[in-house]
DNA sequence: TCCTTAGTTCAAAGATTATTGAACAATTGA
DNA sequence: TCAATTGTTCAATAATCTTTGAACTAAGGA
């Protein structure tokens, strides 16, 4: 099974800027980057220190929407990512500016993946 | 006579970033940036094409206020400036990747400025 | 099969934002 | 002084966005 994405070309900038400009959705994004590369990914109850069951949907949705995360489906779970590499393809320097941008220090921490046996 | 403008540490990334995702307002810093080191300032007039004059004094208020525009008041008219500096100093990098991500060719042509004799 | 886990969908309510016209204020030029 | 120019403020409307609880689906484990 497969969420709609847009592709890359899709990607709209006034979208994406106004997607990030909500503060939970800038967490999440920011939470994301922070773990670029690191301990696998991360599943939406991850977040919920960052908002209800329902509200995550629903800016979870707002992100793939505008192309800046994508969600694999896995059984029940939703596995979250970045879309580093067409967010940098597209608008070169961007994500990086806008992460380096984040208080980190301000923003709710949040479930460290439990890693299963 | 001065209009209230943020300081430099008070600009906000997720205001900056909602704020700058408004079509209308996108514009406009594209079309400031556009111009930046050229042929003068630019006054509200000049928008004109990106909306009434009402609607103009609003979305010029709103950056202004998230600190992206300094307004200066001169006898009836209002310069604006992008705020380069003081947006460069908080968020490196960000507003040259959000420019260069405008499609110019896609937004309203607007007035040259007239010189004046 | 039954229960739990993970997350979505829907409809309603609440909160913000955007857009408009009418009225206003201040400066400038005739 | 009078009129034109430049732009703001206000109140109302329209449009969007956010948040919530209840009900739901789908997969997994006991």
């Amino acid at each position: 099974m497969t969420l709609p994405h847009p592709t890359t070309d899709q990607i709209s900038l006034p979208l994406v800027l106004s997607v990030l400009g909500d503060p939970t959705r800038l967490a999440i994004v920011a939470h994301l980057a922070h773990r670029e590369g690191g301990k696998g990914r991360m599943n939406c109850s991850q977040f919920l220190a960052l908002g209800s069951k329902t509200n995550l949907s629903y800016h979870l949705a707002k992100l793939r929407e505008a192309g800046v995360t994508r969600t694999e489906v896995v059984g029940t779970q939703r596995f979250l990512t970045l879309r580093r590499e067409d967010l940098d393809q597209r608008f070169p320097g961007l994500l990086d500016s806008i992460v380096a941008g984040v208080e980190f220090a301000a923003i709710p921490k949040i479930e460290e993946s439990v890693e299963m046996a």
